[in-house]
DNA sequence: ATGGCGCGCGCAGCGCGA
């Protein structure tokens, strides 16, 4: 079994990617950030010519959600009970015994901003409502493009970016609180080389300097890590013609 | 490093992302 997600940073203009992508690694289930597709115009019939089912929860513009399976999902919720909001960042859907938790956390824009606020909000709201998703399924696996950079050795030039929206106290702090529930965080349950990192700006050659960010992550519930056996961070598609300025994250489960 | 890029929208140039 594979997780990964991936934001995809407009799903119309990356699915010549992701139908590569998805040829290649052969995930069984697939969580996309930044579809910025309404649900209307949701490549519905190419995503299952690729083999896969879909649930969408997209927008006009902005934000937008996608799960991409081989086997039909139960029971999608898209949004965190009771927290009111316009914004698509959430799809949640049960293949078998497992509950899969698709996120786009807000950006925040800078810290102390509105932006910045409505990100700590959302993300209280989603540590309460993962606290009770966890009682509820034991196997339960959380992916997404967090825009949280958890540690310094997840930020290219942490005293360049100390303070910063990404990687400031309260966000990292919000970040712990997940972990503190139980989660697990895929990546690092393995050795992983210096530097790796997830998305990169578009300017100044950042990837190529490999001036990055790792954001973007895939948490297990303690029963889904124990069968964790890989995990990994695929960067071959940030090096394609008009690519994502994010990086695909993949969990090899037993 | 503070912008430089790339997206949607819509047809110019702006808001937004991270």
């Amino acid at each position: 079994m594979r997780l990964a997600t991936w934001n995809v940073n407009s799903l119309k203009v990356r699915l010549p990617h992701l139908k590569d992508w998805l040829a290649a690694q052969q995930p069984d289930v697939v969580c996309l950030q930044e579809t910025k597709t309404e649900d209307a115009s949701f490549p519905l019939g190419e995503i299952e010519a690729a083999g896969y089912r879909a649930l969408y929860a997209g927008q006009k513009t902005y934000n937008g959600v996608a799960l991409l399976t081989r086997e039909a999902a139960a029971d999608p919720l898209t949004s965190i009970p009771g927290f009111e909001d316009e914004q698509k960042r959430v799809l949640a859907a049960t293949l078998g015994d497992m509950r899969v938790v698709c996120l786009y956390v807000p950006n925040g824009q800078s810290v102390g901003s509105d932006k910045y606020y409505y990100k700590l909000d959302w993300l209280d709201a989603l540590i309460a409502w993962l606290r009770a998703e966890l009682a509820r399924y034991p196997r339960l696996a959380v992916l997404g493009d967090f825009n949280i950079a958890p540690e310094d050795r997840d930020v290219h030039d942490p005293a360049l970016w100390a303070g910063q929206v990404l990687v400031s106290d309260e966000e990292r702090a919000r970040f712990r609180a997940l972990l503190d529930l139980g989660l697990k965080d895929a990546l690092r349950l393995f050795d992983q080389p210096e530097g790796s990192f997830t998305w990169w700006d578009y300017r100044m050659a950042a990837f190529r300097r490999n001036l990055g960010l790792r954001i973007d992550h895939i948490l297990l519930s303690p029963a889904l890590a124990e069968r964790c056996r890989a995990c990994q961070i695929d960067i071959a598609p940030r090096r394609l013609e008009r690519p994502s300025d994010h990086a695909p994250v993949i969990a090899q489960l037993d």
